[in-house]
DNA sequence: TACATTAGCTAGACTGGGTCTAATAACTAT
DNA sequence: ATAGTTATTAGACCCAGTCTAGCTAATGTA
């Protein structure tokens, strides 16, 4: 697909570059008050260059999670009901597997930025809206497991919101303990599985609620 | 508290006319294409009177959910736990409850604009931003409440947001289900109730997750 | 060496949301 | 009248994000 040599002029900055230059602009000046000129100014390059990197500003702040979340539909795809042979797990708890593997890249010294900062979303316009867009993804790749393994639309739909909602208020909490603070899984365990136990409650029983 | 007599310049225009001006343009000219400016100027007044009336162009998007959700505080105050005489009733059923209470005001003819533009929201940087925005009240005022009945603080917010997130899940299930919806009650229990049980068995067995 | 191609960088103009200020208009109370 | 209160307004301003047209640094090929 892509030609061996590089062609064309090399890249002068790196995403590394601008990313560090806005966390530390981050942390100096808090978000809202540093200016994409800003960072590009400190990492020397101009307003335009910024944008050749990140769609927008708010995308610095996301990146470890976007990272993370890049790798959710690959740990869903290893879980998916295998068609010869082996057992076939519960979709739920694959779904509980899936986002604690995908996590398991924190740990109690490498919380994002995202979440050692995280209540600034919620005093921050652009970054309501780039958390938002964030959750999509990763919602619809759950639901269309879920629909995959069986669930009907709305079951799918209502179980993959919960539990990226529960995966949210875990992390919050994780982040939120402070340095005494483990590692994420059990607090994403103890905030997701009820939510996989109800959904699985409701899957497993013949009973319709309407 | 407020004077009988309205002192002051009476209100030359209305939020009505603003946000009758608004939806019009949202159908006409999709949200994107629609300034704060052709609103302003279909309803007569200046770009700088809007802002008088909604703090951002996307608050006219919501207008119907807030009004809804401003109620979810008092529904769920008149399903505290009584402290003489009357039954406690389970603080995630009062939950689920009060939501449904809330939506009630909808109906098969009255699907909020939020809800029947709702693919607009995944699309829309500004929708995006205003929608989580919305979410945060909500989901604090349920957040203390499932403190008040006695929840840690971790499940009370997992429990929480999940509540929330299911039922955005089952409005929108119900939203784009067409003509042919009926009650969106049914949808919202159907969507939330297994978030309920889950975090019943959760916090009704003694039994710890770590 | 010359020239075409490819791809990154940049200046600068532009759009539109949102903020802010200072002025003015419409009304009430004294 | 006039003082106080509130709504409206014009207009300047800031900044994120888009877009374009041109420039630069590299690798090809002849």
């Amino acid at each position: 697909m892509t030609k061996s040599t590089t062609r064309g002029r090399p890249q002068a900055s790196s995403r590394e570059m601008l990313q560090d230059a806005a966390f530390e602009l981050f942390l100096e000046n808090s978000y809202a008050k540093t200016t994409v000129e800003d960072i590009t100014q400190r990492a020397g390059v101009s307003r335009a260059t910024f944008f050749n990197y990140f769609p927008a500003k708010s995308d610095v702040f996301w990146v470890e999670l976007d990272h993370a979340l890049a790798r959710l539909g690959g740990e869903l795809d290893a879980r998916r009901t295998p068609l010869t042979g082996g057992k076939a797990p519960d979709p739920l708890e694959a779904v509980l597997g899936a986002i604690v593997e995908v996590a398991s890249e924190f740990g109690p010294h490498h919380v994002p930025f995202a979440l050692t900062q995280h209540e600034l979303v919620g005093s921050i316009h652009e970054l309501q809206s780039s958390a938002l867009s964030r959750l999509g993804a990763p919602t619809q790749i759950i639901t269309d497991f879920l629909r995959a393994s069986g669930l009907a639309l709305d079951t799918a739909r209502a179980a993959a919101y919960a539990c990226i909602a529960a995966s949210i208020a875990g992390a919050q909490t994780w982040a939120s303990a402070g340095p005494t603070r483990g590692a994420i899984e059990p607090y994403l365990r103890a905030a997701i599985e009820p939510v996989v136990s109800g959904f699985q409650a409701k899957t497993s029983t013949p009973e319709q609620t309407r």
